[in-house]
DNA sequence: TAAAAATACTCCATAGGTATTTTAT
DNA sequence: ATAAAATACCTATGGAGTATTTTTA
């Protein structure tokens, strides 16, 4: 063989990240010896060191560094195989977003995608803020919802939809709460919310209806896409804030993908969000640029 | 295990590309039965059928043909893990390009890149028309000479870093030999190449060396970038293609790459292509065009 | 009837387990 | 002294080989 297996990958991927043999073996439910057996096993057929170890801590290397990195994403692969390879059998596509973040098109592009040819029954799975890269690139969902640039779009082809300035989330006693718009240096000082996986100051918060709650409470304010005003709850108000950051709503999909299902949402999203811009024309709040350049999937 | 392993996808990418189990396993050098075994073991686990088969012929299924495409992107991936990882070992940078493909800015991006604080040796390796992808893909190489549109570029990052227009070779003899300009109608009907891979016409063509010999002897013209021009044989003359197909010539690196030595080195060529416009202004003959929105490596 | 895939069986390489030793803090 | 990785040794799963049967064009 001159290959590595995926179990060598899984493996490695379990010690790199718990940096103990004998947690990595439990988590992987097997003994702690052939574990690291297998790991010498992977480094010798590498010719490389991938750990430093003594008998009281384990460190990567630079390689196994580059190891971790590099296999992650060989077993995000591996495992979109076998998914996609089954969902042929179960023809449906399954769409996935974090909640609210469609700008309020989702049903009008699902209902323009049920009258396309090649439409298939659609599954909108919803989920936590920042998983949806991950669960586009292991297989687990056809098309998802991105926010750029928040979302890393890598390894897929996107199509963006629309285009959106900010606006502040406040509570509705806040002293900002009349103003008819805001700058960010007005801002500054108030506390804001930290999304998962991103660093920074301020509490952690996991999904929207958490950073509303702690907003009525007053513990925080927030930034958002204007979009963000679609169900606000009552003790809340938005206001733009004019220099605020830009967000665009997109759509990704996994690199050349030949699937006729997925061109053909990706061609119902584009009319209705093309569509929006034309009833929009003129407004100030909403605008759509950038958006040749991205090849469309095949079909 | 709940996972496929790398053996598994080998093996039924060799049936799914012979589509004949004696043969396929021939080229995996294994005897047939264990072949069939594998194979029927893959299908029970995904719990979908992959081929149709008789005694008399062997059929991929529509489920089949998904796991073909996807089991090639997961085994680059793999390759491109294990050569990644070892190449940590011996730093170096290697760039693929097929020749003469840079235009002439290599040079000169060499030279910058020798000065900065990240640089590591380069390896420039030259390869056949069409092949830098695949090269990129699993993991032979860190950054490629691409040609949009012409190079498929799903999976890496890009930046752009030239545009360039159109020449016609031809034979120094030729009726339009003459000309200070041509239209591609003008072009109608001349024999042109065609590359390895691509579909169409025309004998095939492999090597530049190849199409320029074809063309000193009359058997065909080319329309090429105008980069074509450097190092041109004397015998042959390039006449610019007012409306001939624009070329971008670009830099791909693996996506999500997190190296360094080919954040340093993309930065050079750009320093170089930026250059060379800024002496370029005014010239009709070369602009350069979109190059915001591709995001550059980490580092 | 003949080419090719599937079955039957056998064997052995190796993944994985248990008991123990080594090592570095 | 002790936590944790490595080593020694054993077991058994399952991958691969040979011989044979089944299938269908």
């Amino acid at each position: 063989m001159d290959w590595l297996e995926t179990r060598e990958l899984a493996y490695f991927i379990a010690v790199a990240e718990e940096l103990h043999f004998g947690r990595a073996a439990e988590r992987l439910r097997i003994a702690q010896p052939p574990l690291s057996r297998a790991i010498r096993q992977l480094e010798q057929r590498l010719g490389v060191e991938l750990f430093e170890r003594t008998s009281r801590k384990v460190m990567l290397t630079a390689a196994g560094e580059v190891l971790l990195h590099e296999a992650r994403k060989a077993l995000d692969a591996v495992a979109a195989a076998a998914r996609r390879t089954q969902r042929v059998a179960e023809p449906k596509l399954v769409m996935v977003m974090k909640p609210g973040s469609d700008g309020g098109m989702l049903q009008a592009i699902l209902d323009t995608y049920a009258t396309e040819r090649d439409a298939l029954p659609v599954q909108v799975q919803v989920c936590a803020i920042g998983e949806q890269a991950q669960i586009l690139r292991d297989g687990r969902a056809d098309v998802a919802v991105l926010h750029l640039p928040y979302d890393d779009t890598s390894g897929f082809d996107v199509e963006q939809l629309r285009v959106e300035g900010a606006v502040a989330i406040l509570p509705a006693g806040h002293r900002y709460a009349d103003r008819d718009r805001l700058w960010m240096s007005d801002l500054e000082g108030e506390p804001m919310p930290r999304w998962p996986g991103m660093t920074g100051t301020g509490p952690e918060v996991r999904d929207a209806a958490q950073l509303m709650q702690l907003i009525t409470l007053g513990q925080m304010i927030a930034v958002l896409p204007e979009s963000a005003r679609i169900g606000l709850r009552e003790d809340l108000v938005a206001v733009p804030v004019v220099d605020g950051p830009i967000t665009t709503i997109a759509l990704g999909w996994p690199e050349r993908s030949s699937s006729r299902a997925v061109a053909a949402f990706v061609r119902a999203a584009i009319a209705v969000a093309e569509k929006e811009i034309r009833l929009d024309v003129g407004s100030a709040s909403s605008a759509r640029a950038g958006l040749s350049g991205t090849p469309r999937p095949a079909g």
